[in-house]
This record gives C-alpha cells, sequence and structure tokens, in this order.
DNA sequence: CGGCATCCCTGCTGATACTG
DNA sequence: CAGTATCAGCAGGGATGCCG
C-alpha cells in the first residue's frame, strides 16, 4: 500500500491516487456509507430528529446493538449529532449534522442512478444466471 | 420487511421507499460499489480495458480469488465486459459497459465530496476520540 | 429508555493447490 | 494466463443479560 493516511498519491496511476484499499479517506466514508444501516440511519435523520427508541422502531430489524453502534461511528465521523437529555427516563436525541446533509444530498444521486438502472440491471443478471445454466448443462 | 423485490412502497414512510435492508435494489448497487475492490476496478477500467493479470498487478493486493469474483460479479451486474480470447495462452479482456461507465460517473461525486470533506472528518474524529478520552480518564 | 459487555456463530476472505 | 476448488481463520453481527 502507498499511501497510509492521505490519497494524494505521489503514484503515477491515478486511479491509485483515491483508493487503495486502507488508509484512504474514500474507502473509509463509503464503508461508512454502504453500511448495512448507516444510510438508513441517515436518510432517516435527513427527515427530523428521532431519538434512538424511535430509529429502532423505523429501521425495524436492526438490533439495538447495531444501531448504537452505526450511531456511534457516524457521531465521531461528525455526521450525526447526539444529544442527551438529562431527565428520567433519559432521552437521547439524533439529528444530522450540515455535513451529514450534504453527504446525504450526494448519496441521493447514487440513489437516483440504482433506480434508474435497476430494470436494466436486473436484466443484464437474468440473461448472465441463463447463459451460466445453459452453459452448466452443455 | 415490507417491499421483497422492489422498493417501491406502499409504505407511507419515504425514506423506507429505497431502502429497508434486503431485497431492495439500492442496497445491493451500493454493497457491490462499496466492495473492496470493485470500487478500483470500476475506476482502472474505466481508463481502458485491461486483462486478468494487468488488474490483479495494479490493484496489489488482491487475491486472485477475490478478482476473480469482484468481476463475475460485475459482469453479472452488466456493468463490465468480459472477452475471451481463444488463443494460448489465455487472453481475458476486461472493460466497462456503458452501463458501467454513468455508474462510475456517478461514484465520482461521492468521491468528490469525501475529498472535499476528509479534512473536517478527520477533525471530527479527533475531537471525539479526544472528549472520549477525557471521558473515561475523569 | 438508552447503552455497554459477553458469548457465539455465520460467512466472508485469503492462502494454497490443482486444471484447461 | 486465467481461472476453479478446497480449507482454515477471523471479524461482523445477532442474542442475551446487566447497568445508569
Amino acid at each position: 500500500m502507498k499511501s497510509p493516511s492521505h490519497c494524494t498519491g505521489t503514484d503515477d496511476d491515478q486511479a491509485r491516487q483515491w483508493d487503495t484499499r486502507e488508509g484512504c479517506e474514500v474507502r473509509q466514508i463509503l464503508d461508512r456509507v454502504a453500511d448495512k444501516w448507516s444510510l438508513l440511519v441517515i436518510a432517516l435523520l435527513d427527515r427530523r430528529t428521532l431519538r434512538f427508541t424511535e430509529l429502532r422502531r423505523e429501521i425495524d430489524g436492526v438490533s439495538q446493538r447495531m444501531l448504537t453502534v452505526t450511531l456511534r461511528q457516524l457521531e465521531r465521523d461528525g455526521l450525526v449529532h447526539r444529544t442527551v437529555h438529562p431527565v428520567v427516563p433519559p432521552r437521547v436525541d439524533y439529528r444530522l449534522t450540515p455535513m451529514g446533509a450534504t453527504l446525504h444530498h450526494t448519496i441521493q444521486a447514487l440513489v437516483a442512478w440504482t433506480e434508474d438502472h435497476q430494470d436494466k440491471i436486473a436484466a443484464a443478471r437474468a440473461e448472465y444466471d441463463q447463459r451460466e445454466g445453459e452453459a452448466r448443462s452443455a
């Protein structure tokens, strides 16, 4: 691996400039966004502030452990803001930071692309699977 | 889970419209893109057609197994085209399909976002880690 | 309510060896 | 060269139980 912490390569290969697996910010952010739950959390929080339990209920399928872990990661990256209200019973609110909001906005482009192409992808898969099926039986 | 195969929710929650974990195209494509090697392969192939070994050498760190798996997935999704030349020794060329090229283009926005914000994220992390460190020692 | 600690299990990944 | 097949190791994630 070339650049441990930053991606600005002294490397002549431009593609390697922004991704050579580890130590690259792109990789880390991408992993965060593509995380099973992060994207959904971001999408939910973009709409409005939510409490822990509300998120848990909305997402439906997430374990409390993973929701906590996900929120901590997002908080650490400065994408989500966590507010603890010193009341009893405890109340913790989560909201997107401005940076988190811009990330969500950026992600929408990818979501839009997926929606535009999901039919073509499904078709490509079907075709591929059929080709492979024939190849095996032949 | 609500919509097994498609994401057009009858659900009133709009966020759930495009992601409720499984069965959603967005999730699958996102997983593909965020895959450890897929993004790099796409980036490399966007520049020019490459052979298997060339990709292997360029990526540096990928096992031949994972490169194969990655390429098969991308091929199945119709993002990469595979050309087998019936010669000896074998020669297999990989190139981006038009759809793959548009995906790469879309991804660039996310990469750009990451580059724009990586300093802020690093700062957020440092601040968070320090806060936590103090909290534990206090 | 919100969260952390523990245990455990699945599956992804890498290493290795073999084939057309 | 370009794979496929097999095996083993480890991390991710769920389930459970306990605290503030």
